[in-house]
DNA sequence: TGTACATCAGTGAACGCGCGTTCACTGATGTAC
DNA sequence: TGTACATCAGTGAACGCGCGTTCACTGATGTAC
């Protein structure tokens, strides 16, 4: 009952109008996300999948990407787009140690809104080109945001953590992709609520002063 | 120059003595075990794959196991003995503080020393049949074993923390899980060495008393 | 106002590949008589 | 001691499927004259 996707007609939709072809980039990058979001990851994206959930020809995705590693790289793009706003965005006019567990719910909440997005970018499946290693990927420039975030914690006394910033980054990184990964893989489980959860390991990691 | 496993002739390999038939079937796991580590995981292991990788015939495979989820149900299972024999030998005769850095320490090192087991135990590829929700599952069990370990903690004052001990547990799983994971699909981060990160992570976490 | 043509958004058939799975089989080794 | 037979460990050809990718194409819409 549920394999008829299989052979189902392809749904209705109409040709976009004239100059405008580059919609269907967009209807694109959005079923290619959904499709990642999919337990399993990356591994249920496959240009035919996706042409079946936007309802176009398979072929229809060569007008737009020129093969599917091009497409992942732009939901990778778009993904970290997302994600540079949306960390900005929380942590606007917020002292250090507040805007430190701000930065970390945010994050998390990315990857839990934004799933298919959040597993290309930190997951296994990336493009090898766009692996969040160089000195200069997006992914890194991210995590440096962030130790600047908790060494601007430990200037102010925020933070009594006499840590190296960066290696207190990379174990408040790895508890939170923990966190959001693992609510994707096994969303069964009786989690306690994200947002505490997140500001708790944030907190007792950077060893946050006791908030007013 | 890479591609030549597609083209390269089975290995040579001499068929087990009669009587001993069940020695394919532990190749098989191994070999599944090795495919499943790649990064990628899961999606890198296929009947196909391990039959090249053991130098048999892909039917072979069936003489030992029904279908391809059998296999990794096989793989987890032993994946799971693995990792209880693991944590108890890690913990044993230690006071509670310090069984539960070397409890975490022990579960770490395992997903890096077995990554194909371990991607598989807590990854998302699992078999539907074996994902980790329901209330007798081994890695439940395992789970509480470790919120067993954090109460005795509490109990001892070992941990000051006056939190949940299940809470406490989702914390440190998460944020050890992430540890591995990301050690995995991101190789090529300049990672501070594991047993510390770990050992802080869940001192901190916990509110484990300063050691001896 | 009419018509030829260019452009644009998208299609459909076909390809070779690796996959999981089925089926009938092979050939070496031990055993019954 | 010799031979027929059963058992055992594994093989090889074939299937249908979804995949990524190629190629030549269609048919609606706008524009030049």
């Amino acid at each position: 009952m549920a394999a008829d996707q299989n052979t189902a007609a392809r749904p209705v939709r109409s040709r976009n109008p004239r100059g405008h072809g580059d919609r269907l980039r967009q209807e694109i990058l959005t079923a290619a996300s959904d499709l990642a979001a999919a337990p399993g990851g990356a591994s249920e994206l496959s240009l035919s999948r996706v042409a079946r959930h936007v309802g176009i020809a398979a072929t229809s995705i060569y007008l737009h990407f020129s093969d599917i590693d091009q497409l992942k790289a732009a939901l990778v793009d778009e993904g970290y787009a997302m994600f540079d706003e949306v960390r900005a965005e929380a942590v606007a006019g917020l002292d250090p140690g507040a805007a430190l567990l701000a930065r970390w719910c945010a994050i998390a909440r990315f990857g839990l809104e934004h799933p298919g997005h959040y597993r290309l970018m930190f997951g296994p499946a990336l493009p090898a080109s766009l692996a969040f290693d160089s000195a200069e990927s997006p992914g890194r420039r991210a995590f440096m945001a962030g130790v600047d975030a908790i060494a601007e914690c430990q200037r102010t006394g925020a933070s009594r953590a006499a840590d190296d910033p960066f290696r207190l980054t990379a174990m408040a990184w790895a508890a939170i992709h923990g966190l959001v990964i693992l609510r994707l893989d096994r969303p069964n489980f009786p989690w306690p609520p994200l947002d505490d959860m997140v500001a708790d390991t944030v907190r007792r990691l950077a060893d946050l002063a006791p908030q007013a």
